[in-house]
DNA sequence: TATGGAACGTA
DNA sequence: CGTACGTTCCATAG
């Protein structure tokens, strides 16, 4: 036996029957345990994709190769029609699966081999003798017994006992002693005694046992032919009538090994994986346990460090310590775009949950300029000359920089340094460009379009060792701080002249430069001004929300017979309802039946158990709870929670707030708004008492709707300025705009809104609680009155599967190659999307723009008063006393005029001393 | 300890 | 079988 981990051979290729190896892991997992959530199955991927990870780490080939079966005759099926009949239809779930496979071996860049008339195991039988001659050692992968003749000293087997996890290597010796003959013999012996997965029948009667016996007498098969009468007995007589199929098998089962090959040998070279493709295709997939292990496979197959590009090399830095140093740098490359790094540290996070402790932006400890080919380092630690001017050349508006992640610089910053001049952030650009990535972090930036690693083994050059033994430590280590930070700057740098061409060939140059890079400086200061929490107020809720949940807890054990269920816990839920109290079935979820409020309300009409009731009462208690909670961790020493919004999250353009998020306060109940009214004015430093001023956009998506369609009906609805339910309820249903009912216009007002997601007739049916029949009517009278937007809605898709990608009114896009899946399911989905993304997206634009605009005006007018929060379509200011009509006119304005509809744009202001208060 | 699902708040 | 989000908890995997 071959000892695997004797790597000696420089050259080892692994190849593996895709069919054969699919399909057996295929029935190795439950099918109905790996499918994602639009119903594709995964069992067979991921078995395939586990086991080659297996046999990378077991046999660490240096090149691999995946054969595949065409749908396509084959010199078999041709030679005999009854090859592989017989068998039973493939499983639905397994259809699909192969292609799957193939696009994950694209994006391990492994290559997959089909030959147009031939089977994987003749493409598998001929890389296994290319191999072979070349001197390389070979493991072939199969599931197919056929593969034994190829056999040889360098050449073994790795035939799977069951599973995919089992799988032995076997060497001559192996097959020697399980069928007493020689791997080169094997075919002889399967010939002798069939297949019957192929419908090869061989002699009936005849096992491995005798087949070996005879073969051993006579030498070979032809030897046993000859000598057929010789042998007797009833096996002897079955062996001279069925002589037919013992030549029919033997020719089908040898292997053909010189074919032409679509690809050489060095094709197969293992490679690093396309990570973006990878990552795509796992998230498409739902592989996440696994999708580290393939990397860290990768990795340690192949090393971390890749080779560097000639290209690829962090340029020579020099790390100041003067400010002349500094100046000298920027007067010889100043004059070209300057990638800029600020390393930051920090922000302490919150012990144990791991929220930064609030208020706490980080702090810049250093900062990097990289052009083309030099680098330069400074500390910021101290107050050194090269420090300032360092701030200083960040400052210089005239000095063209690419940074990435503006935002959390200026945070970082603080008052401590101002920047200006920056051209490009090459987070923002990734965002416009990719706008729906997982990641942004710079590393994988750099991965994915670089195909660069953003840190390297790499050291900076040896000559700046001392041999000062006890500096020589540290000395290094700095070196190695300000190399990073060199080549972080260096990487921005080659980033942003990659995605300046691709943004700019997009016509989002305006969106980018004009609209996001000002937006996130403007965000910057509304995370700094944060606001003012009423905290005493903040415990009493608190309290209140608490004793709620305890009281609505204990009644609901009450109604349990006492027995005291986990209520946050669906499992436990789940066992209570369906299996103690045996009530109707809701729901399918993925791991169970559901027990949301929907289903919930439906079983309290049903059954009128006062568990529900209470059970019900304990999840509004507790989110509030939980909602106050978080507020309270929120809040930082100027008694203000200053939250942070993303500007790279949501993929249709709209920001999004986290730690905490500020977007979704409740507001619909009586609860909710004594949530609203803890956020407060605040004191100005001057012990001034400020208001808050609220404005929100009223239907901005139906407006945009009404101006994208240019649909008569609803423009004029909206320029008449009459309540647009109202208006369109009379259309719909034929009456008089004062005959139209609460009923008529919640129904059609749901109808509206719907309309923007791509709601379906089921959909509204269920919402309204009415017949679909009915949802169908209302849907069709509507279109009948408003037919534009249907032509709208209709054309919007099409477009989009046309192109490939949808547009909002700033041009900003968003790709949905989903809408030409075969999974109907996606499809669906990715229509939807298409909808709503240039609705939604445009209204995004649109406040963006307003943003921009009240934060300039502000500053022209040179009032006190700030922005402080954004919900979408609401904007929040915190007014200086003596200001207010001042402010209010000032976002009124802005607010309506950001951009020109065909319809007017109505904005809603209110004052007030809380969030509460000013939206009334 | 990290990750995913369910649930639920907002626009 | 309506889009876009973030947070929380529990359960599971490791």
């Amino acid at each position: 036996m071959t000892d695997p981990s004797n790597d000696t051979t420089p050259h080892r290729l692994l190849v593996i029957d895709g069919h054969s190896m699919a399909f057996r892991a295929f029935y190795a997992l439950p099918a109905e345990n790996f499918a994602t959530a639009t119903g594709q199955h995964t069992n067979a991927v991921y078995g395939f994709l586990t086991m080659l990870l297996t046999m990378i780490r077991q046999q660490q080939p240096t090149h691999v190769a995946v054969a595949f079966d065409l749908d396509t005759p084959t010199r078999r099926s041709e030679e005999y029609a009854e090859y592989k009949a017989g068998r039973s239809e493939t499983p639905q779930e397994f259809y699909g699966q192969i292609d799957l496979i193939v696009k994950v071996m694209e994006a391990l860049r492994i290559p997959t081999i089909t030959l147009d008339g031939f089977e994987a195991d003749d493409i598998v039988a001929t890389l296994a003798t290319l191999s072979e001659d070349a001197g390389w050692e070979t493991r072939v992968v199969s599931g197919d017994r056929d593969v034994f003749q190829l056999i040889t000293d360098r050449t073994l087997v790795l035939y799977p006992k069951k599973g995919v996890s089992d799988i032995p290597l076997m060497d001559a010796a192996a097959v020697e002693e399980k069928y007493k003959v020689s791997p080169a013999q094997y075919p002889e012996l399967a010939a002798l005694v069939g297949e019957t997965a192929d419908n090869l029948p061989g002699i009936p009667g005849v096992g491995p046992g005798f087949a070996a016996k005879w073969l051993k007498e006579y030498g070979d098969l032809d030897g046993v032919l000859a000598n057929a009468d010789k042998i007797t007995g009833k096996k002897g007589e079955s062996l001279r009538e069925h002589m037919d199929n013992v030549h029919r098998n033997r020719r089908l089962n040898a292997l053909v090994r010189d074919l032409e090959l679509p690809v050489t040998l060095e094709a197969t070279t293992l490679e690093q994986p396309d990570r973006e493709q990878l990552e795509e295709l796992f998230d498409a997939l739902e592989f996440n346990r696994v999708r580290q292990r393939v990397f860290d496979t990768f990795d340690e197959r192949l090393g971390t460090t890749t080779e560097p590009a000639q290209d690829d090399v962090t340029p020579d830095f020099t790390v100041a310590d003067s400010a002349q140093q500094v100046n000298d740098f920027l007067a010889e490359h100043g004059g070209e775009l300057l990638g800029v790094y600020a390393e930051i540290t920090g922000p302490e996070m919150v012990a144990k949950r791991k929220i930064p402790v609030p208020g706490d932006y980080g702090t810049v400890t250093g900062v990097s300029f990289a052009a083309d080919d030099a680098g330069l380092f400074v500390d910021l630690t101290s107050d050194s000359a090269a420090a300032k001017a360092a701030r200083d050349a960040l400052a210089d508006p005239a000095l063209d920089t690419a940074v990435y992640d503006v935002k959390s610089i200026i945070k970082a910053f603080g008052s401590t340094a101002s920047i200006d001049g920056v051209q490009d952030d090459a987070l923002i650009s990734a965002y416009i460009l990719q706008p729906d990535r997982r990641s942004y972090e710079l590393s994988a930036l750099v991965e994915g379009y670089l195909n660069a690693n953003l840190d390297t083994g790499e050291t900076p050059a040896a000559g700046q060792q001392a041999l000062d033994l006890d500096g020589a430590e540290e000395e290094s280590k700095a070196q190695q701080r300000a190399h990073d930070a060199v080549r972080a700057a260096w990487m921005i740098r080659r980033l942003s002249q990659v995605f300046t061409p691709a943004v700019i060939e997009r016509g989002a140059q305006q969106l980018l430069q004009n609209l996001e890079i000002p937006l996130a400086v403007v965000l910057a200061e509304l995370e700094f001004a944060g606001v003012a929490i009423d905290e005493a107020r903040l415990g009493e809720l608190l309290q209140q929300f608490s004793d709620e949940a305890d009281a609505a807890q204990e009644s609901a054990w009450a109604a349990n017979d006492g027995e005291k269920v986990n209520l946050g816990s669906p499992k436990q839920l789940q066992v209570v309802l369906f299996e103690k109290m045996d009530m109707p079935k809701t729901r399918k979820t993925k791991t169970g039946y559901s027990t949301d409020v929907d289903s919930l309300n439906d079983l309290l009409e049903r059954t009128g158990h006062a568990f529900l009731q209470n059970l019900m009462l304990y999840r509004d208690a507790t989110k509030l709870k939980q909602t106050v909670q978080g507020l309270k961790d929120a809040v930082a020493e100027d008694h203000r929670i200053h939250t942070t919004f993303s500007q790279t999250t949501a993929a249709t353009g709209r920001l999004s707030s986290l730690n905490p998020n500020l977007q979704n306060i409740p507001v619909r109940t009586e609860a909710g708004r004594q949530i609203r009214d803890v956020f407060t004015a605040g004191t100005l430093p001057t012990g001034e008492q400020t208001q808050l001023l609220t404005a929100d956009y009223s239907q901005i998506e139906m407006r945009i709707m009404a101006h994208l369609s240019e649909d008569e009906g609803l423009i004029t609805a909206f320029k008449d300025g009459e309540d647009l339910h109202r208006f369109v309820g009379a259309n719909v249903f034929d009456v008089d705009p004062q005959d139209v009912t609460s009923e008529m216009r919640s129904k059609v007002k749901a109808m509206s809104y719907g309309l923007a997601y791509g709601l379906s007739s089921f959909g509204l049916s269920k919402q309204l609680r009415i017949s679909v029949d009915e949802a169908r009517e209302l849907m069709s009278a509507y279109f009948d009155r408003f037919g534009a937007v249907q032509t709208y809605l209709r054309d919007v898709v099409k477009q989009a599967r046309k192109d490939g990608f949808t547009e909002t009114m700033l041009g900003r896009r968003r790709y949905l190659p989903d809408l030409t899946s075969d999974n109907r399911q996606l499809r669906d989905m990715a229509e939807r999307a298409a909808l709503n993304a240039p609705i939604q997206g445009s209204a995004a634009d649109i406040i963006k723009l307003a943003m921009l605009g009240v934060q300039r005006e502000l500053t022209e007018q040179q009032l006190r008063s700030r922005m402080i929060l954004q919900i979408h379509d609401e904007l929040i200011l915190e007014l200086a006393p003596g200001e207010e009509e001042q402010a209010e006119r000032i976002l009124t304005e802005q607010m309506s005029s950001a951009i020109e509809l065909r319809v007017p744009l109505d904005v809603q202001v209110g004052r007030g001393r809380s969030w509460n208060d000013a939206a009334h």
